[in-house]
DNA sequence: GCAAAACCTGTAATCGATTTCACATTTACT
DNA sequence: AGTAAATGTGAAATCGATTACAGGTTTTGC
């Protein structure tokens, strides 16, 4: 069915339809038997062809790193919301965190005709940079700091920072002691590649940083660096186990990472302490019991903290970061808004068992 | 940028340009001077317009109810596989587990040009088979039976039955009895809306014929209904708890549910036994302690795996049903398959800590 | 050496919509 | 009444590609 099919049942020309379509002059009695054509029909005008006329598509392309993950999910939700009620509809593509996937979905989101893109932002390579100088339709960036377009990020120095306090102070409260000699060496730290500038450099600098302002160095050999899954993580906390038996604490660059380090440290006791019977539940008690083991991640992820009980964290403004993209973009798309904005969020340190 | 222009910077006809890019007929001299003028404009063909044309996109729309979830990124995964090594590039939709969007996606995927659609159904409406009846574009349903469309499914039936006996067992295990009366009314179910069919009905009247087949009833008052999130199952459950304190098992339609039962556990423990002291770990001992209060679920969630050390679930092939679903489409895309297909895949019991 | 096949090329039609334009008809306002 | 403004209308141009077609040149085969 096309647009001159239609016009040709009921006896006008396309144009006469497509103004009835979208609400230009129009006499009463035309729009009558156009509406009852159409009726039977079923007729629904190809989008593409639209699309390649009037080039506005009332569509936001978002490029993710991953889709099953919370963060990821909270930014998308916050899109999706001030899309939907200014009138867009939104795609997703999703690159496995596979960078050049990342071009390709940037690539064909252009050509396609989307009318602006939001890039939730892993690693920003030279092709990145290039895409975003070059890009035909406008680009906001979530998640990561970048020049060369309108960028969301998060405070993940100050966040990272912030942490490092808290562990630093959770040691010693633990071990009852102040000096230096005595708790450094017992906090390791999971992180993520250094390509990845928010989670694997500020995020990880500000611990550090957090750490030193308390006193505490960060040893390099108890350092690791994990995919940002939780297989990753379970075995990068593995091997930290294995190597430093005196580990008191495991700080991991997302939450997802502390789920993984969790696991290991239930398969860890498993090994270390056979005699724990095998009894279901007794090993996790062993677990949680040994309080000189501790997990701290970042992300406030849900999910972890419901079935954990909640584990020290870092809340993001993940949804609010997808909102204040998306009304960005389409303060570009819709009245050609052309300063360019970069806007950091803040964090809200979420302890565990914060309630008591 | 426009093939007309660089036709013109080139010196030739855009026919010319056209066959460079799509492998006709053209001379090496030419070939030579378009190559280069598309090498210095960065010139990306416009997709939009290619399309019109050709009725070919190489692009498949997936439509899915929510993006974190581990059962549809296992899906996505699937078929991201499949299509990726056959030059397909794959767009997704999210629904946000609301029916009405899964249409006006389906009907922007029909217009925008897709080659085809695959949705992970929720529940099939009137106005679904309406589309799937008279959609232009081939579709695949992944996770719902239906009659108007390819589909695959899981056995969930079998898979709630199973479960059910697994159930069964478990309470006879730890009363040591084997009578009706003392089991019943001990095993509650969180269930989700009858809308949809596969986990709605079949999964747990499957879940109902196995407790019965070992002679346990479900009684009504036992059983509660949730949406698929981790919070709905989480006050599911403390309702539960609150109205029959003689609960000893928890079942839950998803793994997600679940998790938001162990949840209410933990929260129903701070209340009812507020002398197990606040430190940390101790509240969560005492729960995985309270043996007689047991939670399982579907869907073999890895992430509540690795924190919690597993509960009784099973484990469904969801990216089986991804990569076959995309096998189908492309049948259907590629060789006009005309040969309608269900295909219903099994599903595998993951008992907890089945290891030792 | 000559026909047939293969190789190149540009013009123009096409995909399915929107929109400009030129023109006709009404309605409104001095 | 006479002009201006508002309302309707269809033919034709347009968006940016592909491709059928018609025609020209070279190569191949015998």
């Amino acid at each position: 069915m096309t647009i001159k099919e239609i016009a040709q049942l009921a006896g006008v020309s396309s144009a006469a339809v497509s103004r009835y379509l979208n609400g230009g002059y129009i006499s009463e009695e035309k729009k009558e038997k156009i509406r009852k054509v159409i009726e039977e029909t079923g007729y629904q005008p190809s989008a593409q062809a639209r699309m390649l006329r009037t080039k506005r598509a009332c569509l936001v392309g978002v490029v993710v790193p991953k889709i099953n993950s919370e963060s990821v999910s909270r930014v998308t939700a916050g899109i999706e919301q001030v899309l939907s009620r200014r009138g867009y509809q939104m795609l997703l593509a999703s690159t496995d965190n596979e960078p050049e996937k990342e071009i390709t979905y940037l690539r064909l989101f252009e050509n396609y005709p989307v009318d602006g893109i939001v890039l939730i932002g892993t690693v920003i390579t030279a092709e990145h940079r290039r895409f975003l100088k070059e890009s035909k339709v406008p680009v906001v960036v979530v998640g990561q700091y970048t020049k060369y377009a309108n960028c969301i990020y998060h405070d993940d120095y100050g966040a990272g920072k912030a942490m490092g306090k808290t562990v630093a102070e959770l040691m010693m409260r633990t071990n009852g002691k102040r000096g230096t000699e005595e708790t450094s060496g017992k906090v390791a730290y999971i992180g993520v590649t250094r390509e990845d500038k928010a989670v694997g450099v500020s995020r990880e600098e500000g611990f550090r940083a957090g750490l030193k302002a308390s006193g505490v160095e960060l040893s390099e050999a108890y350092t690791r660096k994990a995919e940002f899954t939780m297989d990753s993580g379970y075995h990068a906390a593995l091997d930290l186990l294995d190597e430093h038996p005196d580990i008191q604490i495991i700080s991991c660059a997302t939450d997802t990472i502390a789920a993984g380090a969790i696991e290991a440290l239930l398969a860890y006791s498993r090994e270390q302490v056979p005699e724990a019977a095998s009894a279901s539940g007794t090993r996790m008690m062993y677990i949680l019991n040994r309080s000189d083991i501790r997990v701290t991640g970042f992300g406030d992820n849900q999910f972890l903290k419901a079935v954990t009980g909640g584990i020290p964290t870092v809340h993001f403004g993940y949804k609010t970061s997808g909102i204040r993209g998306a009304e960005l973009l389409l303060d570009v798309i819709e009245r050609g808004e052309k300063i360019p904005v970069e806007m950091k969020l803040g964090f809200r340190m979420v302890n565990e068992n914060e309630m008591e």
